[in-house]
RNA sequence: AGACGGGAGCGAGCGGUCGCUGCGGCCGGUUAAACGGUCGUGGAGGAAAGUCCGGACUCCGCAGGGCAGGAUACCCUCGUGUUAAACGGGGGAGUUUUCCGGCAAACGGGAAGCAUGGAAAGUGCCACAGAAACAAACCGUCCCGCACUGCGGGAUAAGGGUGAAAAGGCGGUGUAAGAGACCACCGGACGUAUCCGCAAGGAGCGUUGCAAGGCAAACCCUAUCCGGAGCAAGAUCCAAUAGGGAACUGGAGGCGGCCCGUCUCGUUUCGACGCCUAACCGGCGCCGGAGCAGUUCCGGGUUGAUCGCACAAGAUAAAUGACCGACACUUAAAAGUGAAACAGAAUCCGGCUUAUGGCUCCCGUCUUCCG
RNA sequence: GCGCCCAUCGUCUAUCGGUUAGGACAUCAGGUUUUCAUCCUGAAAAGCGGGGUUCGACUCCCCGUGGGCGUG
């Protein structure tokens, strides 16, 4: 758990200092880094041996399945409604979080963004910023319980960032994600 | 050259990483699917918006006709279009407003606008003001009488005043004063075997002194057209439960008819009852009708699913995204901002309207400079 | 998505094409009261926006804006 939530932290940094960070901050991360982007290099050149990467000792776990398909996601009215009834929610500054349980739990995510966030480009805007960051944490999560997100009209003109730890905040005081980060 | 306004067009580039989704190929998987992997390929707009008009399409209704209700309304031509409905461009006619010329009116010219059939088919309305709003004498002018500067009768629509609108306008003749009463010019109305124009219409000619206004986006009349609802239309599949119909089976019960017995009182009619049994049962006859349980089938179609639904978008709590780089701008730097505005398909198509940063082009107005 | 309705003072509402757009509650000022409430008097306060028809538009017509309702 914890490697994969240092990952991400890295995975973030990565994107920042790119260009200073290849030869200084080797010393403690530098076997999974390296593995990364010698994976995606080497998925780039040659697209025939990307399927063994699965079979990757080095990083073949800890690649992260930041994927989100449709099957993860709660599409009838009825699990819906549920979710709200269970009545188990937590307020952020962007979201609100509602928790569904029930036989067929799947950590599936729903997305709800009302009249009141603004018109169709705000709605969809919205609804897509939450399923974004939704699907990056969502492989450290190890509970199964369905998910509702509910935009708040704020999360429009957030940034990106506080839109991620706004949502980690909230998984965390739902009891999806460990109590304290380190990074 | 700049600013402002209007119109038309375009409406957003490159690379990388992580993701979503449709289709096709291959591989895995499966009885077949679902599903997974990989490769290729497609993935928001000029308005997708408003829902203001239409059409395709679907279901319901339909013997024929009428009423009610609704829509449209000058002419020619071209274009888009499913050659449908509508819409747009150009030209013309008419008309309204405004500007210029004109003493003024008429008229001529320019610009802008017009949902532009009909006002002698009928009804209705035209507030206030004004004497009078479709019928008229308040002031004024003139005449006559009384009378002595006022009253009464009459003539008069030239002038004043009111109003959005008051007997067509200017000039003259004429008159008691006036008046199309009469005349010239202009205008109007009506008619047209003429001329021009495809036509709307215009010109000319003739008649008429011009008894009559406006509103039909008031009712209405004329002509043409219109059945209703809408993809949440509609079609298909269908678990469980309840209810509906049909068939079969089951056990018992019930009903009616006749007969028997008992009861009340001698008989008859009527009525009630049918002891005794673990339970049912007086006997005979009839299942005509109704109902119960079980099984099977039919019908209905709630939840849900699929189709409708897309010949290069095609979802169904609804994909088209997030991040980074290079680049551009601001800043001393750190850093920040960024392909920008209006805004996101939901059966499809055409039109209209509205919103819109930036760039390009065209038109108009104003300012500055030069000639 | 489709279909439909509405818009008038701060609020709720009237209004036959002719007004200074009426009423109630609320607000403000004055009066009454020892004071407050009640009561009395007075004031301020509105036609959703843009066009068109008309002599004249809240009213009639068109286009937009903003609300609301129904429908599986």
């Amino acid at each position: 758990m914890r490697q994969h939530g240092s990952l991400i932290g890295l995975q973030r940094k990565y994107g920042y200092y790119e260009t200073g960070l290849s030869t200084i901050k080797q010393e403690t991360a530098t076997q999974t880094r390296f593995s990364r982007t010698d994976g995606n290099r080497r998925r780039t050149q040659d697209p025939g041996e990307a399927t063994s990467k699965a079979a990757d000792p080095a990083n073949g776990l800890k690649s992260p399945d930041q994927r989100l398909p449709r099957s993860a996601r709660l599409r009838s009215n009825r699990d819906f409604q549920e979710a709200y009834a269970q009545r188990r929610r937590v307020i952020g500054c962007y979201m609100v979080l509602f928790i569904r349980s029930g036989p067929d739990n799947a950590l599936r995510l729903g997305v709800v963004a009302s009249r009141r966030v603004g018109n169709a480009v705000a709605r969809a805007r919205a609804k897509r910023r939450l399923r974004e960051a939704f699907r990056r944490v969502r492989h450290d999560i190890r509970d199964n319980r369905d998910v509702v997100l509910v935009a708040r009209r704020s999360i429009l003109r957030a940034c990106w960032k506080n839109v991620e730890s706004d949502l980690q905040r909230v998984l965390q005081k739902a009891g999806f994600l460990p109590g304290k980060r380190r990074d």
